[in-house]
DNA sequence: CCTCAATCTTACCGGTCAGTATAGTCATCT
DNA sequence: AGATGACTATACTGACCGGTAAGATTGAGG
């Protein structure tokens, strides 16, 4: 069965997040599963595709959230504010320790890294979603709305991960309403 | 005189800003630095300690330019958006590889790990400064609005390193501006 | 019983890295 | 002239890591 993949995968993601991904040996990985290095090696090609299927296995993870959480809002508006509910979840499920992707990110700056590339991905899903749902929501700019939207959600995960405790998406919920309720309404205003 | 220090200190900034910190190492700042291994062990004790002295120059340079840009604008809420325009030119600075500090706590996760401590006094030192502005701005809740404005801060600097154009600080001075304005006049809202 | 695939065991290679040791160079200051 | 301090040059240690090699073990299915 492919019970072993998994496993690696769910180690390398424990690792990674509590002490860092480049600072995370194979062997450390592996022995976590409960598996050796070679039964790691048979399932990746190499350690950067490990760090890749971790990533995605997140991101399918994470899309099935989404999809699930929107079929239960229908109302865009109430879709959109319940983006700060999964990002809290998020920051929960691992200890704060921030977003895995950004801080993938952070430890592979080259833009054309396949695992830059993969948080890339990522990130750029969930502006899609944002928009689409600002688009539903009949609001007069969907693309800043959405960017704005996505700036609170990143900044809240920064924000916790950095010693503030989880009640910063309380926040920027708050402005996330306040910022959506006056959209459409006004032009200029600085 | 001491400009060899300093010169470690820039080849370290500009090499750990485009490559990582971890996969830096001490032989090629020194290379870029003009000088040998030894000549940087003999400013700095470890790795650890140049790279907490490459935070540290950071946070005096930031507080610096805080203090000459609140000077120039003794509004407190003038100065609240002049926040924005600082970190936008900090994202562009370092080529939109995203904020230092956040990368740094990314690859030394550790709460107790001595880079991991000055990145989490630089950011609480933003923070100060934020409810500052906000107190003497007479907003109803300073903490509440420092709080909005660092997550808006944090979330510009991300999406900014995520592949969006810089446009996103305008984005995120009219969220700003929209939320100062309606703080204060309303207590519940969700 | 045999086969096949997944996994295990052990050992190894080539490379990199942080940090140290030692001896030597050079300019400045007294 | 001598001393001091900053820097150079080179080589080394000890450790770790990513990845590979080759053979043994195990267990399920035909």
């Amino acid at each position: 069965m492919d019970n072993t993949r998994e496993r690696l995968i769910d180690s390398a993601l424990k690792l990674f997040l509590s002490q860092g991904i480049y600072i995370t040996g194979v062997m450390a990985i592996a022995a976590l599963a409960g598996v050796t290095k070679m039964t790691l090696y048979s399932h990746f090609p190499s350690k950067d595709a490990l760090i890749v299927a971790c990533l995605e296995e997140r991101d399918r993870l994470w899309r099935e959230e989404v999809a699930r959480t929107l079929a239960a809002h229908p109302d865009p508006v109430s879709g959109m504010l319940a983006f700060f509910d999964l990002y809290q979840r998020y920051l929960l499920r691992d200890s704060g320790r921030g977003c895995l992707f950004v801080n993938s990110a952070a430890e592979f700056p080259q833009f054309s890294h396949p695992v830059h590339l993969a948080v890339r991905r990522h990130k750029q899903g969930i502006r899609e979603n944002l928009a689409a749902l600002a688009m539903s929501a009949g609001v007069s700019d969907p693309g800043v709305a959405a960017e704005g939207l996505f700036i609170l959600l990143e900044g809240s995960f920064v924000s916790g991960a950095m010693g503030q405790d989880a009640r910063v998406f309380d926040t920027a919920r708050q402005i996330a309403h306040c910022w959506i309720r006056n959209q459409g309404q006004q032009e200029q205003s600085a």
